[in-house]
DNA sequence: GAGTGGTCTAGACCACAGT
DNA sequence: CTGTGGTCTAGACCACTCG
């Protein structure tokens, strides 16, 4: 939304009433709610249980503002030992969706809060919300690494690495130019698999499991030429990720400088504590 | 406001680890360093373990690429139980220094990562790395709340809502604008304060204690007046950062829309998984 | 004081990787 | 096979909040 600072409106400094505010019924603890939890699932009993809670307080099942409260009791009732309890509840924390109060109890948040997805996977999350994702690569090559990309990949200056650019679409439009770099002997990635997924589904096929990465965000003008990849107008501003993310084994498996078209995409995060 | 699938990437299989890089030494399990841990300490131990695993990592002291390896043996040589000493690696996991393996052990990430520091604090943090922050406020008044405002705040439309306008700078260069509404009786926060130090903080020596917070995270074109305050050229592109906090209470207790100058800001996040 | 979450322990069994 | 991390249990004590 728009509008910053203008708006002039009545000037009312001082007094601030002292009123509560709208407590919604105060409702105590809400789990008496059915949970079904399958011990021979491979998924983790704190999974599962975290998820089901999510659902509820999604659906409204338990309103905004309410207790979750006791996890000893709340540990007993669904069958399950505290620590199990404690680690799905945590889960929610991180989530943004309820807090803990030492001494008080757990509550779920009031006020819209926003769903903190793309925490791990990229963005073929526009595969399940049918934003009918296209890639289009600009550019598949093989050259001796620069001194920046020796640094980040750890490989020796001039050792020969995989560079792409692709251009990713969604619903026919432009969202972003993603250029990467990728240590030669683990870059078998063939560009129809590029074509027809994401990089880390094609690097997942090929055995390489990016388990962590480090991100950095800003935001800067376009060059002509991301502009117009990107269709906007020249000179417009541009979201940029730099990304370098290691493997299963701690190697810097990639490292990417992604340009994001800014009136389609945004970042997300949850901050705790 | 669908929610499909959450429990994204489940690794998939995959063999085919090619082989070592440059593996230094193949240095073995790290740690008969010296572990100082308090019992007395108010700080957890798995919090004392993780900084001085930290600090032992960013000094070189355990090198890149080596293993931390068996959780069980370590835990006994520190003297505390695995779960204290899994929760202290889960930290570090977290922060992207290390990446952990079923089966084959726990590793020091290889490459240059980016400490993901700010996760928590703002960035008052500034003043820690000596850059004199200062904060300069423009305006503060209250007015009633817009519908959007409302809707953040979870308070009624046209409820009285205090405006902040801050400008921040960071040795004597302008950093960020920051505007945030917060719920009329809960904001005594007073203009000294908010000179002299972050709104948080000012927050906190109300009482108010703020846990988690939602953040979305753009880039547009800076509107003349931003431009201007920033000391950027008219029409440079911009940060901007939406946030909406909650106290321990899982009340919103502030709604901000900040702009950063992208020339001297940035984020960084840490994915997992 | 009673009730809550925060931390910690000492075991246990499982799933997986590498031999 | 052995060794690793992943999960789970059933307790325990502490720190904190609130009436």
């Amino acid at each position: 939304m728009p509008d910053p600072n203008n708006n002039r409106t009545r000037l009312v400094r001082g007094e601030m009433e002292n009123h509560q505010r709208s407590h919604p019924a105060m409702t105590e603890t809400l789990l008496s709610l059915s949970i079904n939890l399958d011990r021979n699932s491979p998924v983790p009993l704190y999974r599962q249980l975290a998820q089901q809670v999510q659902g509820s307080i999604e659906n409204g099942e338990i309103p905004r503002g309410s207790r979750l409260g006791n996890e000893v009791l709340l540990a007993g009732r669904l069958g399950v030992s505290r620590p199990t309890m404690r680690r799905a509840i945590q889960d929610l924390v991180d989530q943004g969706m309820v807090v803990r109060k030492r001494g008080v109890g757990t509550q779920v948040v009031q006020g819209s809060f926003t769903r903190p997805v793309k925490l791990t996977s990229l963005f073929d999350d526009l595969t399940d919300s049918d934003q009918a994702p296209m890639t289009k690569v600009l550019s598949h090559q093989y050259l001796p690494a620069s001194a920046q990309v020796a640094a980040k990949l750890q490989v020796p200056s001039g050792e020969l690495v995989l560079r792409l650019r692709r251009l990713r679409t969604a619903q026919h439009e432009p969202l972003a130019i993603l250029e990467n770099f990728l240590p030669a002997n683990l870059a078998d990635v063939d560009e129809d698999v590029l074509e027809s997924g994401g990089l880390y589904q094609a690097l997942r096929d090929t055995g390489v499991k990016i388990v962590t990465a480090n991100q950095r965000i800003r935001a800067r003008q376009g060059t002509p030429h991301q502009c117009e990849l990107l269709n906007e107008p020249p000179e417009s501003p541009v979201l940029t990720a730099d990304r370098l993310a290691f493997n299963d084994s701690g190697q810097a498996i990639e490292w990417g400088q992604h340009v994001y078209r800014p009136s389609l995409y945004s970042f997300t995060v949850t901050l705790v504590r």
